[in-house]
DNA sequence: TTTATTCATCGTATTTTTACGATTATTTAA
DNA sequence: TTAAATAATCGTAAAAATACGATGAATAAA
């Protein structure tokens, strides 16, 4: 584990958590999934996806521990969502970030 | 590893890689190094960073086989520069599969 | 030629991630 | 009350990521 210095700053720190919940193909795709219809169930996923139900659950997890989703428990069901949060950190935090190094510089060394 | 399916598709595996290489607090910090001053030596990054020469090494080979960065050897140095290549995945892929995610509903379960 | 500098690579230990089946808890249906 | 459905959690195995010191290769300096 790397810990904050003057050079790895704590945006770095912070951004990273959450680059790293978005850097798996299902987790992907699952948020996609959830951009195009607002909001799904577990068992959907699970449907969906060529991994164990128990695989999906902790995916889900992983992106709720990022503060990417939400859910609520609907009866016996699970109903996830993208959450305001996440929203949030998507635009106010990683893209801005990614954007500040596309610095189209003409002097490069290669 | 998950294996591409309808659902999972190769775009979501790509920008996975790609994210997957973002996603530590050093790499982020010496991009952001390399944003600012356009390039710099292995040497100077190894000075600023709390990793030891080896780590450092291994994190540019990661942010190299992402196509993020490029390098090359000047007399016994290696200077390393924001790839054209990487500023392109950032514009054309990364940054808009986040932003499609960003689809400001209303209508949420949670 | 010898020595020093710089960086990549190797070997390795530790931690984290990923995936699964089995189990458990909760709610709904019979 | 019993059974079924849904999803979280547990335990665990395998793979990948992270970090380090040691070593090696290449160049520059003495």
């Amino acid at each position: 584990m790397t810990t904050s210095s003057t050079f790895i700053t704590s945006e770095h720190e912070e951004t990273a958590r959450t680059l790293k919940a978005l850097a798996h193909p299902a987790r992907l795709a699952i948020l996609n999934y959830l951009a195009q219809r607002r909001s799904c169930y577990c068992g959907d996923l699970t449907h969906q996806l060529p991994l164990a139900q128990s695989t999906v659950s902790q995916h889900l997890k992983a992106l709720k521990e990022a503060q990417l989703i939400d859910s609520i428990i609907e009866g016996v069901q699970s109903c996830y969502c993208i959450s305001q949060k996440g929203i949030e950190l998507m635009q106010n935090k990683v893209i801005p970030l990614l954007q500040r190094m596309n610095t189209t510089v003409s002097q490069k060394c290669c």
